[in-house]
DNA sequence: GCGCTGATTAGACGTATGTCAACATAGACG
DNA sequence: CGTCTATGTTGACATACGTCTAATCAGCGC
């Protein structure tokens, strides 16, 4: 199978993770302090549409939620789809780069990847002090 | 710009229908801390679906970034798509209760809200002691 | 009123997405 | 080896989505 073609995540955390890629940069600048650049914009959009579906949100937060950090699908396929379609979902929480899979003999756990959330969280965080220097 | 002077009451969806909307701002538990339920999982994922398409992200960081925390129409619609098309996604943004809107003559005004963008910052909220419950 | 500019709406069209049933793969266990 | 359970993959399908052009609505100035 060719994963030539597949998103490349906001995060190369999953193996290993040593250098922050280019991208992680790009997407930590909170959305309300500058327009957001295009290549910005196609980087945050995948991971906020990787959230945008319901059972996905679902999947991801009972990862997140779970005991010790980290869930087998057994545990969390309980959303109210088919298992393929929880696979399927899984694959795409996998591919934006919000989950890490492993496979430890029969089951497969998933965990999240805390770097990426924090960065979403960091784009949407509000300028409490926006870009005015106030009174000074 | 302090927009501390603007603090909203909670919600008023100008987009029309009220109900709904109120839920999303209310749906504000971490995904991290619990699984989120059926319900809260829909309302969430109507935000992070709105933000979930590199144009809208555009427009909206345009919004939010722009001085004066508004900004007309004809301020943002340099994104790269035609102009009925960013008139659709402005109305996306605005259905999900990001953006409001208001026309002053002959501009269109549109606003962040920034309660909404709260709630979305709190869902991805990393718990301080993921595997350490302190109180069970 | 008429025309102009700004913005939204309507309709159409191609593509992406979510879903399932069926099949395939991986490991455990007898 | 055979089989059973646990996940993932494939292919098909209906729907949703993003985009455009054309038409319509909303103020402003002549």
């Amino acid at each position: 199978m060719s994963n030539a073609t597949r998103a490349l995540p906001l995060l190369e955390a999953g193996a290993g993770v040593s250098g922050e890629d280019v991208a992680v940069a790009a997407c930590c600048a909170p959305l309300a302090e500058r327009p957001l650049g295009v290549e910005e914009s196609e980087a945050a959009a995948r991971m906020f549409k990787a959230l945008g579906d319901p059972v996905r949100l679902r999947l991801f937060s009972a990862v997140a939620s779970h005991e010790g950090g980290e869930a087998c699908v057994c545990d969390i396929s309980d959303v109210g789809v088919s298992q393929p379609t929880v696979s399927h979902h899984l694959k795409k929480l996998r591919e934006a780069g919000l989950l890490t899979s492993e496979r430890r003999g029969t089951w497969v756990y998933y965990r999240v990847e805390p770097a990426v959330l924090a960065a979403m969280g960091r784009l949407l965080a509000l300028p409490s002090a926006p870009s005015v220097p106030p009174a000074a």
